[in-house]
DNA sequence: ACCACATGCTTACGGTGTAAGCATCAATTG
DNA sequence: CAATTGATGCTTACACCGTAAGCATGTGGT
């Protein structure tokens, strides 16, 4: 039996409705979820929603909470103490990253422009900033690598996913040129699509992040275990 | 007289359009904008606007375009032949870009969401890939650094705007916590707050683009000058 | 003077988020 | 077991949105 307190009719609980939330999101896009149509998809009157949620934005911060806490579920913890361990840690918090919102691209243009503060999310971030500390970085250090690891991750992912699903219509990506480009006006672009160089996101992106995560790795005070990672 | 072709009664053109949608867009956030405010913004019933772009959609790229356009208007040439001189340049743009969101932070969230394809956005891009070829680098080693910097730019300017103008409610920032939190429970995140380490947006965006450019220049076959740039 | 036509306005439709009040049922209390 | 209580979900309603369709108007070209 669902964990009903009081007078409970049927199912629908704020999880339960961000679940379903989350699936509406992933199946039909961001611009298909509204009050309406997610109340439809659990069987339920759109302002039954309204019990649990006190708006749509609070429904929307919740769906990036719960991603994020997807993103970090099973990020191994780091190995306190030593020097420099906060690298492959960062690395994996980078890619885990990527990997949640890659699975749920509804999210992305949420997680883009809201920044989560539960408390949850709060719990996160103080653990990473202790991890970091222990490693033997300084705080603002810390803070830095977090926050420049997570905007790039965010603004990498966002390019890769490109217009956001549940986009219709407008010009087609550069990826794919129906009206392709002029290869005499647009020679470079045009190689491009052509030898697809510089259009391996995944690469791209774990090159990136090494190229961080050295970097700060060898700054003066970066605790750093220096030369290159691999 | 205004470009007036044929029989046109008022002022109104495109680029009137957009420029009112921009205006607004900066002085009410993009959550105000409806082609019902622009119009009358503009004086004029909502449907006019119609004439002179095809859909909200298309008026939202227009402005994203026109903001890349600000951004780039006077990025120098680069100096081309001279190995590693896309390094200067590349952190020219990457400065530029970030001025001209930060500028326009309403059209930002568009910006990241929305990848613009007019034959200017184009033409910008070919141009950026042709020059760092002729500083040296391989097509698919210029887009990469190109992208990466672009989409580092978007995500941290995301992150420096915050929850996007035009949003009311919720739990306030990080940064000025009304019910602020428990120094027993999240130590680092209220030395952050209280020292402000780490919150330098400004000095954190410059270090971490110089990192990205350093990286690259070093990798085997940037066309290095090797060294730190300093 | 006439015409053709781009322009801007009017009206209308289906969709949105959500405020206010009502009906209903489960669990608690006697 | 019967009465009470309170959470749950439904109904109705409102203001707003993007935009399709058709009409009035005034201008420039002929």
């Amino acid at each position: 039996m669902p964990d009903r307190r009081n007078g409970a009719k049927a199912g629908l609980s704020r999880e339960r409705v961000l679940d379903a939330a989350l699936e509406y999101l992933d199946t039909y896009g961001l611009p298909a979820l509204s009050m309406r149509k997610l109340g439809a998809h659990l069987g339920v009157e759109a302002m039954s929603l309204y019990r649990h949620v006190p708006n749509k934005a609070a429904l929307l911060d919740g769906l990036v909470d719960r991603v994020m806490e997807i993103a970090f579920a099973d990020l191994e913890e780091p190995l306190a103490g030593r020097a420099g361990s906060w690298v492959p840690w960062m690395r994996q918090f980078a890619h885990a990253l990527r990997a949640a919102l890659l699975a749920h691209p509804g999210v992305l243009p949420l997680a883009a422009t809201r920044p989560v503060n539960s408390p949850q999310a709060l719990r996160m971030s103080e653990r990473r900033l202790a991890a970091m500390r222990a490693a033997g970085l300084a705080l603002g250090r810390a803070m830095d690598v977090v926050t420049v690891l997570a905007t790039f991750t965010i603004g990498h992912t966002l390019a890769e996913v490109g217009r956001t699903p549940g986009h219709d219509d407008s010009e087609p990506d550069v990826d794919q040129p129906a009206g392709d480009l002029d290869p005499a006006e647009f020679p470079n672009l045009t190689e491009v699509i052509a030898t697809r160089a510089g259009l391996d996101f995944d690469s791209r992106f774990g090159q990136a992040v090494d190229i961080l995560l050295d970097g700060y790795a060898a700054l003066p005070d970066g605790s750093a275990i220096r030369g290159p990672h691999a």
